[in-house]
DNA sequence: CCCCGCATGTAACACGTTACATGATTCG
DNA sequence: CGAATCATGTAACGTGTTACATGCGGGG
């Protein structure tokens, strides 16, 4: 239900093809919805028959053509719509978490490189996440509204991996007590 | 791929019905992963159809009959084969950012009531969390190994909406400053 | 008497994932 | 010459959601 919606404000923010999307979802998008090319292009035919996207057939040199697509004024009353109307809270899926609790009819230990591994790849990404910040917003009080909001999302980007790094940490430390213990 | 190993666990620390896990999912476990009861009737006929799990029916009296589900020993050595294969980093989906980022494109201040009912229903679940932390874990000292992982992964859900409430609060304040602009 | 809780299910549909397919160009 | 990037798509399958169905017992 929300593909369609944040389709409609990645090509807002910035006109695009179904595999500049695609693109778009494997990064900044990508923090708080994913998309695989094959869904991209599914749903923007659909909104195309709706008329809820305008598309422009480009042709490239050197490269194969392209299907640009815009928001059309259907869209984004939609989008308007789909604002005003509330979302319920986010339903959470942590695979982790469900490793974690069934390590206690293993071996707690031979979960610890699996949560290193989370732990690196986490890692990882706070640090893209700061670089991006630095680079996008040096200077937060010169931002106008749709980067200020760009903004906000990626501090909870920020905020979110700063404390599942701490948790990772904190059930590295379980699972290192109760390895010794079976020792 | 998890929802399978999700029963699993639930049904290791406890052996149960369909609609008892059901309104589990709806509790401690719905934390970090979430199923309706449709789907949990349809994986429990699957899993029980390749053995990994035992039924007993169970007549009550005054209450419908029930078939109590307990995981047999191809469903334990399918767990222990699940943990120790990787699972990759959950990819997170979060409407909300979604409707963050739209509210550029319409008035951003239209969006405060549905930011702080999402903070309300948050801070609700943390203090549902803190008392739950309170009666089950009240001396971290004297845990044995399941309840030290249950109450890490409690830790982690405790800190996950500790740091949404303040992002939340952070969203709130961006969304008050570019509503006075605005004006 | 009606609604709520217990308990299990079917059916249809929407959404997401994986695999496969095509064809051009650029870079090492 | 092979791999990577650009660009779009089909097909099959698996998972998740919504609506509907059934039936008993207890409480207001």
């Amino acid at each position: 239900m929300a593909l369609e919606h944040a389709i409609l404000v990645s090509l807002l923010e910035q006109p695009g093809s179904g595999y500049e999307l695609a693109r778009r979802f494997d990064r900044s998008i990508g923090r708080f919805w994913t998309a695989t090319h094959q869904q991209i292009y599914r749903v923007l035919r659909r909104m195309e028959t709706d008329g809820w996207v305008a598309v422009e057939a480009v042709a490239q040199d050197a490269r194969p053509d392209k299907k640009v697509y815009s928001v059309a004024a259907p869209g984004r009353s939609a989008l308007g719509a789909w604002l005003r109307e509330p979302v319920e809270p986010e339903t959470v899926r942590h695979e982790l978490a469900v490793k974690i609790r069934a390590a206690a009819f293993e071996d707690p230990g031979e979960l610890i490189p699996e949560v290193e591994r989370h732990r690196e790849s986490h890692a990882a990404l706070l640090a893209r996440y700061l670089t991006g910040e630095q680079r996008d917003f040096p200077d937060p009080s010169a931002l106008d509204a749709q980067q200020q909001l760009q903004h906000v999302v990626l501090r909870g980007g920020i905020e979110y991996e700063r404390m599942t790094l701490a948790w990772l940490d904190d059930v590295l430390a379980t699972l290192h007590r109760l390895h010794r213990h079976t020792d």
